[in-house]
DNA sequence: TGGCGTCTTGAAAATTTTTCACTACATGCA
DNA sequence: TGCATGTAGTGAAAAATTTTCAAGACGCCA
């Protein structure tokens, strides 16, 4: 038996059309009438066929909360996700997250236009947005990132695998002083990029020289670059896990005179525009943002794939790409 | 009197129930039946209650088409756009125009949507969209770009005084062979930066030593310079349209064992992230984005601006960054 | 040809939305 | 202070819309 807006208007204890009115835009009814009105009807399955209908409206958008579109990596994966969409005639709805700010900040806001998919990417999910997500019965998906406490889909590129090959590089490239600037350490891509790496020099008998952290920022990156390159031993190679911070550590070494790759190698990862300009000619781990989106879309879309499942991750394959910093 | 699905009915020739399901997304109804109800609603201006609860809450969204999202200037916009509308409680949906299309490829889908109002970035207005804008009461801005034969609003930087401010610096810094690498030609951003720039070297009774064509791209402005660099008489300072193609200059300059500023200076226009990466110092103009976000969003709320409006332009002062290429 | 399944349709029933008269409350003025 | 006015919210009832259901049309297969 379907819910009908006579039941809410009995279980709240108010008038059928207070009911009406709760689900209309702007029909007059007190807030904490309406706010009462709606807890009823979520309790017992009721919504209005004109909510429906908005609805069914909504359920050709599909939703990007973005927590950092400073890093040229991101808008790539913004300006993919867009068009990829449109050749197949839905919406792109997009969340900035303040940078002081986690995505709690826009959980209401996001689930209240009802997308039919929501993809994350650059922050972390919160047990209270996947919650939220799956009460809601919306798709989260976790695009570059990896919460496996979370349980929740994912794609991301492999991270692993792109430390390992930059490590493999390095050691054949007979570089001593093998260092490492990190991201944001709670983060998959930092941390599967570095074990990669580390891995990879293990195994070959070596440990990494120095390590500093450089927050995926262009300027702290830099700074960890000053740091390490002002040891008594300072390093022959540097692995960044982020192409901005690498190309923070050719500015650096630069303006110390050295010569890149000779006196040091320098690697990043994601393969951004100014990687390949004059000035940097960075060696890199090339995303695969096109494959990454088409996934992404893809887990939303699989009508065998439910909101409330355990989550599904896919790795894809990066690409080395040579220049010449190392 | 308010148009009824009954009246829509009777001039259509068909019962209540099918114009009721013409309006209910997903029920059965033959297609050709249901443009034959949407003409006639239209014509008589009926919408149905769950239509119009659909496009209440499509009301809070803001449209923004973007041209070029390549552009690092562009991801600061949007960025800036996201930020603002969530403050209010709104939505920012976004479109992604491919390179090779113009937004006619877009306007069904945008419009369809039914936003609050749409801001057009990188991108030029047909006349197409802009009369489909007015017969659909959405209005229209463009953001940093004018279209004066469009009768469309407009936010942007004040490019003319942009201009004005970088030729009067090169000309203070004593440099003779003053040149020009220009955007895309048919863009205001260009044509009034241009414009600025050759009168305030007019005024000193100068001319633009040389100039050429960089698209607003790194590898083209990159070509150009190197066509520049390679002339008899080189130049020893080019002003750029923007960022980018400045950065490209200066790879080139550095490619040719130019000193910057001593032996080429270079001056662009955005103020990207970029522009004070080491490699680069680049004195430029900056643009004021928050500024050009708020008065979008303005024009678009102020009442008393309708979308019929033959348009209203806002040109806001961009401010001259001082770094160490010229 | 008959049976079955699918799609579309209008009449009628069910449900939702809107209208209208009323109440309560706040504000301004004499 | 009392009265008039305006605004916001409300439920009953009228109006409008949506859904249900039975019927018809059509296509396919044995």
């Amino acid at each position: 038996m379907k819910p009908t807006a006579k039941q809410v208007a009995h279980v709240a204890g108010v008038s059928i059309a207070a009911v009406s009115r709760a689900f209309t835009p702007g029909a007059p009814i007190n807030p904490e009438k309406k706010k009462k009105i709606f807890a009823v009807a979520e309790e017992i399955g009721y919504i209005s066929p004109a909510r429906r209908t908005a609805k069914a409206v909504a359920a050709s958008t599909i939703t990007l909360v973005a927590g950092d579109l400073h890093n040229p990596f991101y808008p790539l994966v913004l300006d993919t996700l867009a068009r990829h969409l449109q050749e197949s005639g839905r919406q792109l709805l997009v969340y900035a997250l303040p940078s002081d700010c986690n995505i709690d900040a826009v959980t209401d806001q996001v689930l209240a236009a009802r997308p039919s998919g929501i993809i994350v990417t650059s922050a972390s999910l919160t047990s209270n947005m996947a919650r939220a997500c799956r009460q809601n019965q919306i798709k989260a998906v976790l695009l570059n990132r990896i919460q496996r406490d979370m349980r929740i889909n994912a794609v991301s590129c492999d991270n692993y695998q792109g430390g390992r090959d930059i490590g493999r590089l390095l050691l054949d490239r007979g570089c001593q002083r093998i260092s490492l600037i990190g991201g944001v350490a709670n983060t998959s891509t930092h941390a599967e990029r570095v074990r990669g790496f580390r891995d990879v020099l293990a195994e070959a008998g070596r440990t990494i020289h120095a390590q500093a952290s450089g927050n995926y920022q262009y300027e702290i990156g830099k700074q960890a670059a000053v740091h390490l390159l002002s040891a008594v031993q300072p390093p022959d190679a540097i692995f960044c896990c982020n192409d901005i911070m690498a190309l923070a550590v050719i500015d650096a070494a630069k303006e110390r005179g050295l010569r890149i790759p000779q006196d040091l190698a320098v690697a990043g990862f994601d393969d951004i525009p100014m990687a390949s300009w004059s000035s940097y000619q960075l060696t890199t781990i090339r995303q695969p943002v096109e494959r990454m989106v088409q996934e992404a879309v893809s887990l939303i879309d699989d009508p065998n794939i439910k909101a409330s499942d355990n989550g599904f991750t896919r790795i894809l394959s990066g690409m080395l790409v040579l220049r010449s910093s190392a």
